[in-house]
DNA sequence: CGATTTAGTTATACTCCATAACAATTCGTC
DNA sequence: GACGAATTGTTATGGAGTATAACTAAATCG
């Protein structure tokens, strides 16, 4: 899930593979063959709410409401930002380490609500596309400072410039007066 | 990601581990050793909005608004499912069992935006749990109809109840008349 | 009937992420 | 100032979720 980089462990016991009588009761497996090619990806686009399905009380619940918004957004937010081979966490990396100068990677962390080693990660990966630079901190041998690199800075300049496009693009069906009510509301929840 | 059970792949280049100079430079691994247990888990409860952090556009952006609030509902969401071992996608498996009568594997996968190997792990688990059985579905001897078993039914009671205690939980701050804008104005992004 | 499509399944692999352990370093406290 | 505790960055390992591809049995369509 992730998106922005937030946890969501979600995790809870494994559900094992089991054993089961099949509807047409299985036998031994054959050698390859090949004939179809299987017809183009399953799982494409989604659609968060179909007609001629009843979603029972997930229609009724604001958390499923804000689900299926954040669905449909999530996915034209990829690919806006696909040119540069940038994922909703990368970018957010790249935003806080722009804005927050001598940000270390387990401040990262705690910012994106990751843990340490996953930051490890995303700071790598960053780095060999050479946005990113790992600067020795002062006053502590231990730590680093991140920086934006040039080309760290021109690629976060272009994806925000993206991003704010896409973003105006997903709210253009909402005045301003609404957009404000909108983020008004979203910030009382909870 | 999952949470209602969508596909979100985000997917893209994997990463690589790179080489690099550490800080602190290397040395020869030892063997075990354990002095301290390490402290409690990282990366535990997440914080969208900390003080003392400059967010740059992330703050601009009703994209990341709604994902902060998605965010945040989500983690109590999981939580108020734990009794019973579910899932937000298995909740969401539940349900639409319930309410679609005669569903086929394969609609489920294509209703949750879920590929077909998926919804088999899912009903896997479901049913390991006797809460869902596979019945043979008339004039198709391939396909199963999913249902509920006693067991499924009354967990899902007991489960939507808790969940529609915690969705209510989650908006209380706001009006009955809000909540409605909120769903509307929902409803028209994108 | 034969070719194609569909439902369910399995195997495999990939991605993201967490946990745990660790070395080097810093901090706190006497 | 020395020593135990905490912190920083790191690696190794593994788990959970999901996709892709191939497959069997059955239905459908010409």
């Amino acid at each position: 899930m992730a998106g922005f980089g937030a946890a969501i462990p979600f995790s809870m016991s494994a559900s094992s593979r089991s054993s089961r009588s099949s509807p047409s009761s299985r036998s031994p497996r054959k050698t390859r063959d090949t004939l179809a090619p299987d017809p183009a990806t399953e799982a494409g686009g989604f659609d968060p709410h179909l007609p001629d399905v009843d979603y029972g009380v997930l229609d009724n619940l604001i958390g499923y409401a804000i689900r299926r918004a954040q669905i449909r957004l999530y996915e034209d937010f990829v690919r806006s930002l696909a040119p540069w081979n940038i994922t909703p966490p990368r970018f957010s990396a790249l935003v806080l380490i722009s804005r927050n100068p001598d940000l270390k990677l387990t401040d990262l962390a705690r910012i994106m609500g990751i843990a340490r080693s996953g930051a490890v990660l995303l700071v790598d990966a960053l780095e060999e596309m050479k946005l990113v630079a790992r600067r020795p901190a002062e006053n502590d041998r231990r730590a680093f400072s991140l920086v934006l690199t040039a080309a760290g800075r021109r690629t976060l300049e272009a994806a925000t410039e993206a991003v704010c496009d896409h973003d105006a693009k997903m709210a253009r069906a909402l005045s301003a007066q609404e957009q404000q009510t909108l983020r008004a509301l979203l910030a009382r929840l909870a």
